[in-house]
RNA sequence: UGAGUAAAUCAGAUGAUCGCGGGCGCCGGGCCGAAAGGUGGCGUCUGAGGAAAGUCCGAGCUCCGCAGGGCAGGGUGCUGGGUAAUACCCAGUGGGGGCGACCCCAAGGAAAGUGCCACAGAAAUGUAGACCGCCACUUCCCAAGUGGUAAGGAUGGAACGGUGCGGUAAGAGCGCACCAGCGGCCGGGUGACCGGCCGGCUAGGUAAACCCCACCUGGAGCAAGACCGAAUAGGGGAACAUUUGCGGCGGCCCGCCGUUGCUUCCCGGGUAAGGUCGCAUGAGUCGCGCUGGCAACAGCCGUCCCAGAUAGAUGAUCAUCCACGACAGAACUCGGCUUAUGAUUUGCUCACUGA
RNA sequence: UGCGGGAUGGUGUAGUGGUAGCACAGGUGACUCUGGAUCAUCUAGCCUAGGUUCGAGCCCUGGUCCCGCAG
């Protein structure tokens, strides 16, 4: 089993943010950024916007939940940071699931064309 | 049945699969790192709250050499008790609200002193003050003037005790009775205070204004702090001052301590994964245990070990059941307070209806 | 997580317990052939809930929101 590796310094989540390309829906912003590793690296992210600390931690384990379970469908060598936005509230697994894998394909298509 | 009031309890449950943090046992000597150190597999146990929240009080713990004295500052404020301590809790006193069960109160001192009381009003604390009234006197009358008067009117949140009788030219504690307030004595109570008697008759409000009185109080906070390892540096330059000067102990003074160059500014180094401890046995949980106490609580006995992360662990799926789940996430640890909030149960009160 | 500070018209700010001001902005009118400038005038406010007081923007208590600091 592989295990997820996640983003752990501020200046890493300030290079993707800045230098990285984003995707996004109603529920969630996807940030990646090549980061010249053999592994993928993850951040979950929830501002105070969103609702009190019940509500981000509930977001983050099920950001935590979706990759690790799809885990295989992220291309290799890049740094994705997940940024919840306030409809994911309220939301069950399924839905957010559905919506990283939209995102996710989204990327691969768009990787293909150039 | 409805409305209310006081208290107590629970915080979706059970099972299966995958995933995460921690403890313990066994196996392994590989990998990462400069080092300190970290990391793996299997088994087993365990893993958020009643408020974990706000950070409003009080403590423990750590550092500031010691935590010393005085002043200033800050806090508390009916009484007695509980506690490690408190602004908390319990029992009482006084006052207020409610038909009631019951609830609420920063509730010391205004004759120690000072300030303030806008506008209105004659006058806002001075035994001051006469606007309209009332009474007496003077001028021939209308009316005006002089004096007396704080009972009535008017102003105001508040007008120098209130009500009644007497008294008087009209009035006034001027006299008397009762009530409120003040002082003294006696009795009860540990005390706040309560009850009774006597006295001279008057003292406005505001202390969550300054203040007085009594009591308490050093400062910072786990990013406190300690240890291990690496690197750097006991670096450089400029200005100032030249002797008891400078610095530290929250402010000032005393007192004490450190350093002989010290202070200020600039450059350089570091913040690119440093690590480990602090960090979970404690003012601990439970028992309708026993003893003391009205109670808060204390003592004794038994019982249990109950999260310890460090970018931060509790989630997903499936099945069954119900009322279909509110407020909400530990971050050094406790005791309170305040605020948010779902459900259930019990006692008591009031109203209505029926027997 | 711990500590500290603040909230006044749309914006930036004054305000010893006694009618809440000022500047800019906005509306209306005047001046002008028109606009600008100028003049006059108007609108709109004490974060919120209680308490103390005769009376709170100010004093006290609870809550909400915003901002800053940290080896």
């Amino acid at each position: 089993m592989t295990v997820i590796n996640k983003i752990k310094k501020n200046k890493d989540y300030r290079k993707v943010y800045s230098c990285g390309k984003s995707v996004a829906d109603r529920y969630l912003v996807l940030f990646f950024w090549v980061n010249n590793l053999e592994t993928s690296r993850f951040g979950f992210t929830a501002s105070k916007k969103i609702g009190n600390a019940v509500v981000r931690n509930r977001v983050r384990r099920l950001f935590k939940e979706v990759c690790r379970l799809n885990i295989n469908k992220f291309p290799v060598g890049f740094d994705y940071v997940l940024l919840a936005r306030n409809a994911i509230v309220g939301r069950k697994y399924q839905q957010v699931e559905e919506s990283l894998l939209k995102l996710l394909k989204n990327i691969t298509s768009r990787r293909g064309q150039t």
